[in-house]
DNA sequence: TCTGGGGTCCTATAGCCT
DNA sequence: TCTGAGGCTATAGGACCC
C-alpha cells in the first residue's frame, strides 16, 4: 500500500495583469487588459484581464478588439515577457524551497509534491501564499489535493488569493455540480460532444460507462474523462522535459495575397527559428509550414530531411519548399514554421538499422 | 470588428515492408 | 503468385493548455 500522496498547485492570480498593477500602483483597483501589442484596434487576444476587466466579462483568448468595445475605459497594456519571466522565476526559486519534486506548468502555475512535509497541508498553503507575496506584492491560488488533477480543481474553486484542499472523498459533492468544461483536458468541442450526449455536469459524466467513453472519444481521451470524473489521476509530476519541438508564426496584420512577402516572412521566420535551436543545442529533421487563411482554414505541409540541421539556410530551403505546395487561392492571416524530430546536439540521431 | 503564439498529445490515413 | 494482416513511418489535422 504507498502512503497517500499530498500534491500542491499554485496559480499566480490574473498573472500578467497583477505585475503590471503591481509595477504601476495607478493601475491598481482599475480594470487592466494585457495582450498583444497593447493597442485594441490591431489584431491580436487578451493574454490576462485583471480582476477589474473581468467584471465586465474579459477574458483570456478574446479579441483585443472585443475587449475594447465591452470597456472603452480599461488600460490596454503589451505583453512584456521579459519582466514576467523575471518574476516568474523568482516565484519558482521559492516554490522549490518547500519541495525538490516540482513540475513547471507554463509561467505562472507549478505543482509541488510536498508528501514529505510534516505540518498539515493548510498550514503549508498559507506559509507558501505568504512568502509568495512578500517576495512579489503577487497574490496566488493554490489547491491541495492526492493528485495533479484535484490539486489542479482545488486551486481552481477559489480565485483569488485562495486556500483549498481538496480529498478525494470530497469530489461527488464539490466536483459533481460542476459543469464538465472545468476538468482539465474538456474544451468547447468535447464539452458540445458531452452536452449531445445530454451531460453537463461533472457527475452527470462519471454515470458514463467507461465504453461508451470510449467509444465517443477515443481510447485516450475517453480514458481519462472516465477516471477525472471520479477523480482519478495517475499522473506523475513531470520535473524536466526537453523540447519535442520549436518554432515561430506571425499573424499579419492585413491579409496577405503576395507570394513574394509570404516568402520573405518565412525566410526571417525559418531564420529565428534556426537561431533559437542554436541557443538551445538542438537540431531538428522535420520542417512543418503552417498557412492560415483569411477565413481561418488552416493547413500544414512538412518535410523531413536526410538529417538533422540547426541551419538557417537549410530550413529556409525546406520551408520554402513546403510553401510552394500550398495553392494560393485565398489571402492567407497567419504563416508559421516549427520544426520537430529534435536531438540533442552530439547525441546519435537514430539507432544504427539491422 | 471577430478569432495570438508558444507548445503537447492524439488520431486517422497512406505507403511501404514483411 | 496472390492476398491479407500487422507494423512502422511520414503526414495532416484537431483538440487542448497556458
Amino acid at each position: 500500500m504507498g502512503a497517500v500522496k499530498r500534491i500542491l498547485h499554485i496559480d499566480m492570480d490574473a498573472f500578467f495583469a497583477a505585475i503590471e498593477q503591481h509595477r504601476h500602483p495607478e493601475l491598481r483597483g482599475r480594470p487592466v487588459i494585457v495582450g498583444g501589442s497593447g493597442d485594441p484596434q490591431e489584431r491580436g487576444v487578451v493574454s490576462t484581464a485583471s480582476y477589474e476587466a473581468r467584471k465586465f466579462a474579459i477574458h483570456s483568448a478574446m479579441p483585443l478588439r472585443t475587449a475594447f468595445h465591452l470597456c472603452p475605459g480599461g488600460t490596454f497594456l503589451p505583453v512584456d515577457y521579459p519582466v514576467y519571466v523575471r518574476v516568474s522565476k523568482k516565484v519558482k526559486a521559492l516554490l522549490s524551497e518547500f519541495s525538490p519534486v516540482m513540475e513547471d506548468v507554463g509561467i505562472d502555475e507549478a505543482y509541488l509534491d510536498i508528501s514529505h512535509l510534516k505540518d498539515p497541508d493548510e498550514a503549508v498553503g498559507q506559509r507558501l501564499k505568504e512568502r509568495v507575496r512578500k517576495a512579489t506584492g503577487l497574490t496566488a491560488s493554490v489547491g491541495i489535493g492526492p493528485n495533479k488533477l484535484l490539486a489542479k480543481m482545488a486551486s481552481d474553486l477559489q480565485k483569488p488569493d485562495g486556500l483549498t484542499i481538496l480529498g478525494a472523498a470530497d469530489v461527488p459533492a464539490r466536483l459533481g455540480p460542476l459543469p464538465v468544461r472545468r476538468l482539465p483536458g474538456v474544451g468547447p468541442r468535447t464539452e458540445a460532444h458531452l452536452a449531445d450526449l445530454g451531460v453537463q455536469t461533472i457527475g452527470e459524466l462519471a454515470a458514463l460507462s467507461l465504453s461508451d467513453l470510449i467509444g465517443n472519444f477515443g481510447m485516450a481521451h475517453g480514458c481519462w474523462l472516465h477516471q477525472a470524473a471520479r477523480g482519478i489521476d495517475h499522473r506523475p509530476l513531470i520535473t524536466r522535459w526537453e523540447p519535442k519541438s520549436l518554432g515561430r508564426e506571425v499573424t499579419f496584420q492585413r491579409d496577405i495575397f503576395d507570394l513574394g512577402v509570404l516568402a520573405r516572412v518565412l525566410t526571417g521566420l525559418a531564420g529565428e527559428v534556426a537561431a533559437r535551436l542554436r541557443d538551445e543545442g538542438v537540431r531538428g529533421r522535420t520542417v512543418t509550414v503552417k498557412l492560415r487563411y483569411a477565413d481561418f482554414e488552416t493547413h500544414t505541409h512538412a518535410l523531413t530531411l536526410g538529417q538533422e540541421t540547426d541551419r538557417s539556410d537549410e530550413l529556409r530551403r525546406a520551408a520554402l519548399q513546403c510553401l510552394a505546395r500550398f495553392p494560393l487561392h485565398k489571402k492567407v492571416r497567419l504563416i508559421g514554421v516549427r520544426v520537430t524530430a529534435l536531438q540533442k546536439k552530439g547525441e546519435t540521431p537514430c539507432p544504427p538499422g539491422p
